[in-house]
DNA sequence: CTGAAAGCGCTAACAG
DNA sequence: CTGTTAGCGCTTTCAG
């Protein structure tokens, strides 16, 4: 409790005199090695105690080569990443895996060359023992650079790189809300796709058409404007429609907004499906029926599988992909 | 670019061999330090483009005791604290405002009485160089345990620990809230107050009042269902309001719909006015006229202030309050 | 079971 | 302008 001025702040050494043993000793108890009298042990804590001594992170760093840190790194979707409700719960399986592990993340922007070399930098000065990577670029050029750096890294959605990933079966899950809709006795489908070039988009477009067959198609970019506007050329061009399935639920708001504007009842008139179960879906009103990725199931296993690759450099590229679930709600 | 099979990762020593230098120098070059002959400057150069050196930032950092990472200390709101659309904004001005500094935040949550001290001895064992906080609950104990512990810290919102803050002026945006709707004819006004216990709630209720008078109000907790429930309420106790501000943009969504659902037209007959100016007002529809709090700008002027503050230890808590401004959209 | 000693890679006086 | 010399605080063989 006690401090005697120490002056500066107290280090192995100074607990190290208090205890009168060797500092050796008090590394060991402080680590919890066994091999410490149980006596010794007990005056060591004291002295800790009285010093008020704390370890210094750095310099165990320093020799044990590892920091406690991991980057994550959103890479891509301009300003309003952190925005995005879908990246909240990435995030928050990411830091409640960590934290079981004394390990924290460190937050990354990678939204520019520039960027990218310092995300890049950091990790090769040791700033982080690896990265976690959540991106939407298909062409973002980050997974190829750590890849090549041999440095430890985890991204999500399916990667071409050699890294390991985490990722949700998409075309699964679109085959779910295309019979979901089938059951709900809807002949006049469509879908609101995601960016062509986006491979999550792709797949779920394909699992939606491969189950629902050829039906009308208009893009969007994952954004709640994008599904609106979608929704509208989709209106425009097929009055018809009494079923659609959008590829997230961001969009999926906007559709509903439109629809509703329209005079389209939902699920009445339309009903719609989207595609994450991100916040969005429970703020949409109706709430939401939509296609539900294990986000934070996703986030935690990105963690723990960087976390072994730190462990074991050794450890050869690995995948996990989760099965998504439909959630019913209100909208189908 | 060649690498001669160094066996492990170059340091300082390997490029001053390579370049026929002194480690000084080479360090020196590296850090920038104009007092290196030209010549020299670029045989280093040359030696670290030759050995593929990177610097190791803990070793740095043992000596110079700066980590170049700072805490992002999220506190509160249980478990979706990442989803909150606010927060994404906090965040966004912070990592924006330290990258060109070249730090990092650590994120944190600081949910529980052990994580808080988790992210209090992360701080005192030199795991970062100081502490941003972003907490809802007033009772939160972190302010405190980092005040006593002399930790560099900013908080978001007004505190009482002598610890700098950012806040924004509640009460004026809540008055500019009531102007608003008094302007466009509205008489029956009504508020809908985030928890009793939250200063900036209770400051934008004051604000409120302060122009609008003694109008009924209802109490929510910031988030949509709370703000649903809250305009049932509302409703029920006085059908006759034709004019409602709502603490945050979060509960004015929910409040919306039930408006909505109850077949008010917004804002033809119940005019809606929100707080914060965050996703959720883009996202409702109508489109949310509120108060903008410029929360980017207040996320970096916390990482700003805390940066000084790790420069000099001795800097006086200081205080910036921003000003909020009404953003018309058309639910009011 | 404990202590002595050798670094981890870098910066920063201090001489020259 | 450059090199030498001490450490920063900790872990970890290696002896005892």
């Amino acid at each position: 409790m006690s401090s005697r001025t120490p002056g500066r702040t107290p280090t192995l050494e100074d607990v190290a005199r208090v205890a009168g043993v060797s500092r050796a000793t008090v590394s060991r108890v402080v680590n919890g090695i066994r091999n410490v009298d149980q006596d010794i042990q007990e005056v060591v804590r004291r002295a800790i105690e009285k010093t008020g001594y704390a370890p210094n992170r750095v310099a165990r760093s320093l020799v044990t080569r590892r920091t406690g840190a991991v980057a994550l790194v959103v890479s891509g979707a301009g300003g309003d990443v952190f925005g995005d409700p879908f990246f909240g719960r990435v995030v928050s399986g990411v830091v409640d895996c960590l934290r079981r592990h004394g390990t924290h993340p460190l937050l990354m922007l990678a939204d520019t060359a520039a960027a990218r070399d310092d995300v890049l930098s950091c990790l090769r000065q040791g700033g982080a023992d690896g990265a976690l990577l959540v991106t939407t670029h298909p062409d973002d050029r980050l997974p190829a650079m750590l890849a090549v750096a041999g440095l430890p890294a985890v991204v999500f959605a399916r990667t071409a790189h050699g890294l390991s990933y985490v990722d949700v079966a998409n075309a699964r899950g679109a085959g779910l809300a295309a019979r979901h809709l089938l059951g709900r006795g809807r002949r006049r489908l469509a879908t609101i796709s995601g960016p062509p070039d986006v491979p999550a988009g792709q797949e779920r477009l394909a699992g939606f058409r491969a189950v629902a067959g050829d039906v009308p198609v208009e893009a969007g970019n994952f954004t709640l404007a994008s599904g609106e506007e979608a929704m509208a050329r989709l209106l425009a061009a097929h009055p018809e429609v009494d079923g659609v399935f959008v590829a997230n639920d961001l969009m999926a708001q906007g559709a509903l907004g439109v629809l509703q504007a329209e005079g389209r009842a939902v699920p009445g008139d339309v009903a719609v499906v989207g595609f994450d179960d991100s916040s969005a879906a429970l703020a949409a009103r109706p709430k939401l029926t939509t296609v539900r990725q294990p986000v934070e199931e996703m986030g935690a296993a990105m963690a723990e599988l960087l976390l072994a690759h730190v462990a074991d450099p050794a450890l050869a590229p690995t995948s996990r992909v989760f099965e998504p679930t439909l959630v019913v709600r209100d909208s189908a």
